[in-house]
DNA sequence: TCAGGAAATACAAACGTTTGTATTTTGCGA
DNA sequence: TCGCAAAATACAAACGTTTGTATTTCCTGA
């Protein structure tokens, strides 16, 4: 249902040039500043515009021009700090090109990440930008769509701009086992595509450093102050115990630490916990938490760059992504 | 700079109408599911649409019907869950009503702010909503918008929704007084918009209880680690020390207590902490947080059903919002 | 003073829908 | 079978820009 039109009436580039006394082609030329038209009468459309209060209609010049400017990001869920990130330098680089990030929230569901393609495709956007995407890679490829699509994390779709996250996890238990464990534990969430790399580095360093693969390491946290409980208990029943466990998140590591102090466990002297994002958080609680920062920002900015090079048919040269950053607090020290 | 057009035409209502052997005007009233067409005609230029994969112009139809079907929604912060949460209560309210939440970023910024309402005033929004605004209540009354704009928490706009912030800062002081507190800090962050109430609920809350006012217990926090140190520094350097602290939002609560417990300080036994705004991780840390949750996704909810009564020209009624909720954590205990 | 060209401006069509009105088709009763 | 109203469809204009082309205006040099 829609909502009743406006009240007063919208000025146009008509009216502009009625009060001007010129053509509207010499008004829209003089607001965009062409040198075809005198600078003199340049001045004087831009004036009148802008005492009129004009407000270009997007909708006309989309229509004509086949391009609204805008490019649409689909976010799975805006809580996620790691996204908002990723906005800024998405945000940051689009303006450089005249561009607009325009954003839709999905909830983290296939369904709705559809929808918004859609919204996005009827807007006319000069491009898509997917961080994680929910849908498969299939449907995107099937999609077929007019404009192009940058993946964010999806290694296998035709464009991205990935980070490898087995590179963060490496980072983290090489620290665990440079610290000297050897038993460590995993915490694990929902199921969630991106998952998958970390579980395998996970694997791939314990391989590495002949520590077999003890499925009882695993655990499932799911954002609950239960499931931190459930885990610590877990943890706890072990024997013998692990030493040290990855998170997969900051949440995740905050939560279990807390649920591993109430149990009377010291971290890190009893246990040493470690995550993954760096969240504002993770510097501020008891006690601070090691984790792992991803330069998203900069990854925001580098895949709105690769979007434009696409657009403009070229293959985006590989893209390069700064490493991310182990930070060493006060979660993980050596096993006691 | 533009992006260069798409390499595939689109179909457009001409293409089926041409492919159905009607006239456009047909083709839309169908797709409309207009009963002026003949059902069985309706129902073949669905499936040849559809087969044709004909996705519509938002910028045709939003240029004649002048209405774009969208509400524009400023977010200052993305990474606050808070507005995560508003903005799911307005998509959802939205989707009951065939309208679509589009969001942009403003980073707090006032230039941003404008940069962001003009966005959407050229993308013809049916509506505009805007939480917790930078820019200042005139800007808005001089910019006479021709669609409606609710704020959310600025009572002093002409349409808004809005709690009332001092309500969960009562319920807090209240929670603390009873406890037996009669020494208790204040920890407010940068000036923002929505700080003044919770501030004057707790001047308003020491006064009603014959308590001075001393300018000493409050703290100011700006996010980061040092800051959280210097509060507990000066909190500590205290005589006597205050018994308990009521910090303005959840962050600086967490923060706030590793720093007491770096310190020694347990909390609560030897000060009680209390945060505002019911964050996730609340619930997760050491010891888990007492604080106050507000209805945001309800909040979301009722602004957009604001915006439509405006838009029908009705003067919306009051909104119901619900109370916020105190929640009772270990944060919290009587002084000792 | 005038031709000629450049500069400035005006004209007109187009973008893809929607929608009010005109026209055609259909079905029905007489 | 015909006439008539209703149903179905077609026609055409409009929304506000942009842009290629045509026209006018201006200036320069002979």
């Amino acid at each position: 249902m829609a909502i009743r039109e406006s009240s007063r009436k919208r000025v146009t580039i008509k009216d502009i040039a009625r009060a001007a006394g010129v053509d509207p082609s010499t008004v829209t030329r003089a607001l965009q500043g062409s040198e075809r038209v005198r600078s003199s009468t340049r001045e004087r459309v831009k004036t009148i515009a802008e005492e009129m209060g004009y407000v270009p209609n997007m909708a006309a010049r989309t229509l004509v021009k086949r391009s609204s400017g805008l490019i649409g990001l689909v976010i799975p869920d805006m809580t996620n700090p790691f996204f908002a990130a990723l906005a800024r330098g998405m945000e940051n680089e689009a303006a450089k090109h005249d561009l607009r990030i325009v954003i839709n929230d999905t909830l983290g569901e296939e369904a709705a990440e559809r929808e918004a393609i859609r919204l996005f495709l009827e807007l006319e956007v000069d491009g898509l930008l997917v961080p994680m995407a929910r849908c498969p890679q299939d449907y995107y490829e099937e999609l077929q769509t007019p404009v192009p699509v940058v993946h964010i994390n999806r290694p296998e779709a035709r464009h991205h701009v990935s980070c490898d996250r087995s590179l963060g996890s490496l980072a983290i238990m090489q620290h665990l086992i440079d610290l000297g464990h050897r038993r460590i534990g995993f915490v694990r969430g929902p199921s969630q595509p991106g998952i998958e790399p970390k579980m395998q580095a996970y694997r791939q360093m314990l391989d590495q450093h002949g520590i077999d693969y003890e499925p009882d390491w695993i655990f499932r946290f799911d954002g609950t102050a239960e499931s931190s409980a459930h885990t610590a208990d877990r943890l706890l029943a072990l024997s013998p115990m692990p030493t040290a466990v990855f998170a997969w998140n900051d949440v995740s590591a905050i939560g279990l630490i807390h649920a591993l102090r109430e149990r009377g466990q010291r971290v890190p002297d009893d246990i040493s916990v470690a995550g993954h994002d760096n969240i504002q958080l993770s510097g501020l609680v008891t006690p601070p938490l090691t984790t792992v920062a991803w330069p998203m920002y900069e990854i925001g900015q580098q895949s709105v760059r690769s979007l434009l090079s696409i657009a403009r048919g070229n293959t985006p040269r590989e893209a390069a992504i700064p490493a991310p950053k182990l930070i060493v607090r006060a979660s993980t020290g050596s096993p006691g």
